[in-house]
DNA sequence: CCCTGATTCGC
DNA sequence: GCGAATCAGG
């Protein structure tokens, strides 16, 4: 594949609309992500850097024969400490079951969260057993290929998501997609 | 481990 | 000009 005008224009357009470079790169078809990258910078886009003199002490070319020195880099910097102003709030019932007051931030198709629903017992158990051996992953660290079920409070220490592998198409674990998409079925009628 | 963009350099 | 390989970082 070359980069004609329309694949290049549809580039910058992604490219500006803050796509990145794979998703472009999948758009495109035909060219992986690096191509992508390296056409954009070619192109002049991303970033307006040459603002100030800059000393790039880059580390010097590796030759492909000893390629992984791994320069150790110092860290004099303190670190600010975020302090997060913790608002306690209920994280979970007595059940264990997560508040689904979720917030989740990645996605784009984000299936309804149960409400106030009732969710089979099993399912419920099944949770819980899960988050025993969950991943506890943060913000940064999911992925479209780990379970997006967030757990406790998003403002305390005590937050984090599922993380492990997602089932097929669905942003959850099996066990959480248990407790995510309850059709409707567990609705017999209690006693009304 | 997954992903991001940045850079280098042989083609 | 192109993009794989590599680097650096979240």
């Amino acid at each position: 594949m070359s980069w004609t005008d329309e694949r290049v224009e549809l580039l910058k357009k992604m490219w500006g609309e803050g796509q990145s470079a794979s998703q472009i790169a999948k758009e495109l078809g035909g060219v992986t992500r690096n191509a992508v990258i390296g056409k954009v910078h070619r192109l002049g886009l991303s970033n307006r850097n040459t603002t100030k003199a800059d000393a790039k002490p880059k580390a010097e070319p590796k030759p492909k024969a000893a390629p992984k020195p791994k320069a150790a880099a110092p860290k004099p910097a303190p670190e600010p400490k975020p302090e997060p102003k913790t608002e306690p709030a209920v994280a979970r019932d007595a059940t264990g079951a997560p508040a689904r007051r979720a917030i989740i931030p990645a996605g784009q198709p984000l299936p309804p969260q149960p409400s106030a629903n009732e969710i089979s017992p099993e399912a419920l158990a099944k949770v819980n057993e899960v988050e025993k051996t969950a991943k506890k992953l943060s913000l940064m660290e999911l992925t479209e290929r780990t379970c997006k079920w967030p757990v406790g409070d998003p403002a305390t220490e005590e937050f984090w998501f599922c993380g492990l592998p997602v089932q097929q198409g669905k942003p959850y674990c099996e066990a959480h997609v248990g407790v995510a998409f309850q059709p409707m079925s567990s609705r017999r009628d209690r006693k009304r």
